[in-house]
DNA sequence: CGAGTTAGTCAACACGGTGTCGAGAGAACT
DNA sequence: AGTTCTCTCGACACCGTGTTGACTAACTCG
């Protein structure tokens, strides 16, 4: 209601730059990235393509701005998880997996975006990157410490084991999100994911007969 | 040594067909697949531009028909493999793996290609994608077996868990192929993978305490 | 208040890659 | 010798990108 008349004429930069994110964010929900044009993205955002560049040096500094805002999401979801494991170390994985699916699912357009993109562009895929290696960080010493109570057994070095299991989650969530095949039945990603992940870090094979 | 003269000036159409296959694939071991231009691969093969599509509709054709020939070896060699695994399982997977990560790694160059560009390309994301599900099928159909015979313990969906443990290789490769980080430890990746993939298909929880 | 600075805007241009068209060269068949 | 078929490429139209330089509107400081 307030703030009519003053500010009037141009809005301010700030606004056209969340314009842009917010037209390409929209875009991106129904579209392939590689197939917007800085154009649409200007049209969108109700400016011309040259003043485009004003705001961003090109479409994929947009997507990279847009994934920076998911990554923080991201580090403050590994910061927030319980590193309390002892009562019941599935149910306290499935949190921490529930909650990488989380974001996948709730930003799925930037996602899928991000890994389009991720193999030409070193900005994205080391953000990406680097996001992914603080899930496998949080996800090796929670093994190792699991391993040193005892809960779970010796076996393989468990960055190796941490790093297959997030690049497991990320390519069937991948898979989900785009409707892949092969991909994991529709809504039963994360009880299959946990199921890996829990049998992978405690199972034992039984001694054969 | 023998046929000098005679067909002489021109190249057969097959040999032009084939050298830009081979140039292209020689491109890929040191260059990004986007930053080749159909001019390049044109020239690598001795001829024009325009020429270059009188043999191939696009860039993404050739790595389309580099790609097939891998599909191939693929499907063979998941048509040789054994399904007897009452033996000794673990290295029954474990070469039933190491068929897919030799795969990968002798194509290395038209295998990450094609994973950068499956999500524009339709022709190539499809063509993958029956590979991949050849894989799948199998690893179903010998994780069922498996819990028939009483050597696996009945858990979740057999399909869904042979998806997950494909698309977890996949991404596993393909991470080690490029370098990525997060990553297997170099030279790891094979038993790391059968690591995993035993555990989860016969691994059980000890009842705690 | 008015001169200077800063932020924002865009028409016009240069460029590079793609895909097409149409003319023609050479082998091959008749 | 003529016709056809395969193959070849110069020249062109097109589209998306990124840059330049001139312009305008608002802010600010003497």
């Amino acid at each position: 209601m307030a703030e009519r008349s003053r500010r009037a004429s141009r809005p301010s930069g700030d606004d056209r730059q969340e314009a842009i994110l917010i037209t390409t964010e929209a875009l991106l929900q129904s579209r392939d990235f590689d197939s917007l044009s800085i154009d649409e993205l200007a049209k969108g955002a109700g400016i011309s393509r040259p003043t485009f560049y004003f705001y961003f040096a090109s479409k994929e500094a947009v997507l990279l701005a847009l994934l920076d805002r998911v990554i923080r999401q991201v580090e403050d979801r590994v910061a927030a998880l319980s590193r309390e494991f002892e009562a019941d170390p599935a149910s306290a994985w499935r949190r921490s997996i529930a909650a990488f699916v989380e974001v996948f699912s709730e930003h799925r357009a930037v996602a899928t975006a991000a890994m389009a993109v991720r193999s030409r562009n070193a900005e994205v895929h080391d953000l990406w990157s680097r996001s992914m290696l603080s899930w496998v960080d949080y996800t090796a010493e929670v093994i190792e410490a699991e391993r040193t109570r005892g809960a779970a057994p010796i076996g393989i070095h468990a960055r190796d084991l941490a790093a297959s299991l997030n690049l497991m989650n990320e390519r069937v969530l991948l898979a989900a999100a785009t409707g892949e095949h092969p991909a994991v039945t529709a809504g039963a990603e994360l009880d299959v994911l946990v199921d890996v992940w829990v049998r992978s870090i405690y199972g034992v094979i039984p001694v054969s007969n």
